[in-house]
Order: structure tokens, then C-alpha cells, then sequence
DNA sequence: CAAAATACCTGACTAAAGTCAGGCGATGGA
DNA sequence: TCCATCGCCTGACTTTAGTCAGGTATTTTG
């Protein structure tokens, strides 16, 4: 890996917590602790349920509870239960929570503008650009590919997206139904696999590999989610699927696409995907490609 | 102020403590609290003063000590008596300490490493990119331009290191005696003034004014330092000395500029300043301009 | 040369952060 | 219907972080 990219990355990471992280820890605290204020900004308006806020903040249960309860000595939340589950309860804010909640929401507007407001305006422009590319792609970097059963509810919901925008693109419309000969059970090891793309545990793309025969494996249902475009995750997928395919001792994988997934071409071709002859007899492809592993 | 510029910045501080910080905590501590780690990795391979680590790290002097002396039972850390003064101590790292802030190091770059691996080259240079961009403009924001004594040592440093630019520049070379009619005098309230601009504490920029009659004030010793050009922050100080000569009275604010000097020009303009006729005898001025106020 | 200031140290604190074991009342699958 | 599990709570801790009021040499200053 490159040593100067490394450097910048840590110089950032100083610079960063240094002069945002230490101005949000000092300022954002109003004569509470820490812990607190968070806790009391995590919760919002709107309420959380318990379990939430403990896996957002990293909080032990117990101490959880009794940050909780020294909230609800100040007046500033109520804890009700709420959902169909008797166990689980829910944080809110009381009337003076929210407007607690509104001055820190002020203090963090006033933080965020004493960093604009010594730049000129092309500065700001520039500044805030580069922020957006650097939180999209700490997000990026941040997405994992596994593989994952294909039968569990989110994977259902991946593929329900993807058959959705397939209807939408392909010129002919889509049926899933029709001329989709592979099964959730193709899917299964070892004589297939599924890979899930996670960015902070929500599923953003996901794409499956079966074996046609003990040397060629097939890959369908490559697809990621709008919000994940542009990020390399497609071609992270492929190439872990790649591998699972290569541990199942596959020497070729091959799939096929349609005419007006233009993205999805350029990505086999440009991970070294050859297009071949028609190997299936699959209504919705136009193009076959394979490539030797 | 603009909102969304607003939201940006507020979304990148979550973002970047959330993917940056979070681990840098968690991770560099090697099994010993946050503030002896940093501690360990401050002092670093050449050692440190204790009086610049209480600075760096914004320790009281008795924390700081405390620290010291458990890292000194671990055996990480010797302090000793080294410089001229015998007050001040300075502290070392023992071979194992090296080894230890070596590891540090290490995981650092790991950590770093991290971030760019699952990245595509394309997206790992924009990243480094992106998080330099927002380094400087981070460090731009932070920059203070404030009035202070013209006859500092650091007023001194600043005004020599303009002179040797000047001297460099000029094509004519430049002799601060020769025609330089104002001395440091001129420069202290009422009839004049001084400005440092700062980047953490330290002079990045200077400019001075002094009131040539009760209406007209001069701009003069106008210097961003090399490292903190492009910037704004000539632009700052020189609205900074404007508002000054203001508030002493001043109606028309002048100054002149030698033809070598192309962007003190290309300021003055943008600011609002017109060229005029010459109004003083200097020998290196080649341009002069006026403003009203 | 005495007095003030400096650079660091020590002891005695307080508050915040974080951990652990056990407990209680739902809940849901065998 | 039983019992393991879940979601939360309580009490009893330990560790870190941070502060404050002196105290001791040493150096600087009037």
C-alpha cells in the first residue's frame, strides 16, 4: 500500500478529531456529562427504542438504565413501554427534553457555522465538497461482502428490489417467474452460494453463484442498491463470488445479462469477463460472458 | 448561512468520528488507558519536553506527572534533567518504549490501511484527495487574525520574513532602510496598528496600518507565509486593518505595491481597491490604490 | 541578594465511564 | 404448560479522567 496515502490518511484523522471532534466533546456537553448529552441526542424527537440506543452508543445495558434514570430525574425523558412486546421500552423526550435537545441541536448548527464562517464562499463550496467525498467514501470503505444464507428475510428483500428494477429497465418488462430456472435452494452450499454487501449491517447489494457443472459455475442476481452505485461494490461482490467459485473448483464462470444493463456490461468486461455464445436458453439475456479462473 | 452547507459539515463530524475516531480509540490503546497511550505516542522517539507534551495535549501538570511516573514503573519512559535550565525535565522513551510506541505506529498504519483497502485505486485517490482538501480548509478555518503589539519577537520574525521575500522578489532588491519611512512606532494604537494572523498559535501572516492624516489611513507590511497561501488569509487581514482604520476615523484607506507583487495586486482589486496616482516617494512602489471606506 | 516566578512533583480529592453478577417479569417454542 | 431466552433493571464494584492546593528546587528579576 502506498506510505503517502497511508500518511495522508493519518494526518487527516488528526487534523480531524483535533479540530471537529475536540470543539463537539467540549462544547456539545451544556454542564452534563458526556455520556448524557449523547444519550439525550441519540433518543430525538422522535423516541428510541432502548435496544437501539444501546447498539448505536455501545452502552452496557446496565449503564444504559441508569443514564436513563438520571434523565427521567431531570425532567428531560420518559421511558414508556410501547411496542406489542411488554420487555422492550421506549425512550422520549419530555417537553423540556425537546427543548434541551433544540439547544443542542443549535449549539451543533453554531459549531458546524464557526467553521464556515472564516472561509470566503469558494473556500466553503470546496470545504463542504470535499467533506461529501470524504464521508461517501469512508461509507465505501466501510461496506463488507459476505457470504450469507439466501433464504433469510433481508435476502428476500434484495431480491425483491432487484426483480423490481429488472421489470423497470428491461424494455420487455420482467416476470420472475418466467424463464428463472434457479431457486433459492441453487443457492445453497456446496453447490452454490449468495454474498450480501452491508454498509453499517443494511443490506446494499447482493449477487449469487450455483455450479452448472463440477467445472463451470453461473453468477445471477448481482445487484446493488441506488444509494451504493459508484462505490466498486459490484465488482467486490463479483470477485468474491469469483472465489467461492474457485474453492468449489469451478475453472470457468460464466452468466448472462440484458441488452439494457449497459453498467453491468462494462463491469464483466472491464473484470475480465470475454463474451461468449448463447449458453442458456434464459428469455431476458442478451449477452453471455465467461471467464476463466 | 447556508443550510445545507451546514448539514454537510454536521453529517461528515458524525461520519468521521463514527469510522475514524471511533477506531482510533478503541484500537490504540494496547490494552492501557487513552491518555497514557496518547502520552507514549506524543513523546515519541526523540523525547519531549513536559512542558510541550502538557501543551500538545492539554494535560494539568499533575496528570501529566502521574502518567509519566506509571509509564516510568512500566518502563517505557525515563525523565530526565537534560537542557540548560534544571527546572525542566525532559522525557524519554526506553528501548521497550520504543518497541511499544513502534507498535503503535504499526497499528496506526493498519488502521489506516484499512480504510483503503476494500477501495478501488481510482477511489483511494480520491479519498486522499478529498481528506487533504479538507485538511487545509479545516486549517484555513482555524486560522485567527487579531490585533496584537507590532514590537513582539513574533511581530519581528514576521516583518523579517517578509523583508527577505521583498529582498528575494524585487528585481531590484530590497534594503528595509531605503525608503521604509515608517518604524515600528507608527503602528500602535491610536495612530496605527497590527495584525498577526494565527494557525494554532503560531504566525502565518502580518499587515499593518498607520493613519497618514486624520481621513486616510496605509495599509503597509502586508505577508501570508508560503505554507498558508491560498488561503484567504490576506484577504481576512486586510478587512481586519480596514475596520480598524474605521473605527480610528478613517474615510479612504491607500496603500502602494511593488509591479513584482502580482497577486497583492490581483487582492487589492478584488477587495475593491482602485489604482491612483503616486502619493508618496517610496522607491520600490511601482502601483498605488485607494478605498474608500 | 532577596523576592518573584518557573517547572515540576505529591497528595487528596471528585466525577465520569465502564463492568459484572444477579434479578425480575415477559415471551415464545418444545 | 414449562422453561430457556429476552429485555431491562439494580447494586456493587473498578478504572480513568480530571482538578486543586500545596511543596520543592531552580532561575530570573528588580
Amino acid at each position: 500500500m502506498d506510505n503517502l496515502q497511508i500518511a495522508q490518511i493519518r494526518s487527516f484523522s488528526r487534523a480531524v478529531t483535533r479540530r471537529v471532534g475536540a470543539l463537539d466533546e467540549s462544547y456539545l456537553r451544556r454542564g452534563r456529562p458526556l455520556g448524557e448529552a449523547r444519550l439525550l441526542f441519540e433518543i430525538g424527537p422522535e423516541g428510541a427504542g432502548l435496544g437501539a440506543l444501546r447498539s448505536r452508543l455501545g452502552l452496557d445495558s446496565g449503564y444504559l438504565s441508569r443514564m436513563l434514570r438520571s434523565l427521567e430525574a431531570q425532567g428531560l425523558v420518559s421511558v414508556e413501554k410501547l411496542d406489542g412486546d411488554a420487555r422492550s421500552r421506549r425512550a422520549m423526550l419530555t417537553e423540556k427534553g425537546r427543548a434541551e435537545h433544540a439547544a443542542y441541536d443549535a449549539l451543533s448548527d453554531e459549531l458546524a457555522n464557526s467553521i464556515l464562517e472564516p472561509l470566503s464562499a469558494v473556500a466553503r463550496d470546496r470545504l463542504v465538497a470535499a467533506m461529501a467525498d470524504v464521508e461517501r467514501l469512508l461509507a465505501a470503505a466501510s461496506i463488507t461482502v459476505g457470504e450469507e444464507a439466501a433464504d433469510t428475510e433481508e435476502a428476500r428483500q434484495c431480491l425483491a428490489q432487484y426483480f423490481d428494477e429488472l421489470a423497470e429497465r428491461f424494455e420487455e418488462g420482467f416476470d420472475p417467474g418466467k424463464g428463472n430456472t434457479a431457486t433459492g435452494d441453487d443457492f445453497i452450499p456446496p453447490q452454490g452460494s449468495f454474498v450480501i454487501a452491508r454498509l453499517d449491517g443494511n443490506p446494499v447489494g447482493c449477487g449469487a453463484l450455483r455450479l452448472i457443472d463440477s467445472e463451470t459455475a453461473e453468477i445471477k442476481r448481482m445487484w446493488v442498491a441506488p444509494s451504493a452505485r459508484g462505490l466498486g461494490v459490484a465488482s467486490r461482490m463479483l470477485r468474491k463470488l469469483e472465489a467461492i467459485a474457485a474453492s468449489f473448483g469451478a475453472k470457468t464462470v460464466c452468466l448472462d445479462t440484458n441488452r439494457s444493463l449497459k453498467e453491468a456490461q462494462s463491469l464483466y468486461r472491464r473484470e475480465g469477463y470475454a463474451e461468449i455464445a448463447r449458453f442458456n436458453d434464459n428469455p431476458y439475456a442478451d449477452h453471455w460472458f465467461s471467464k476463466r479462473l
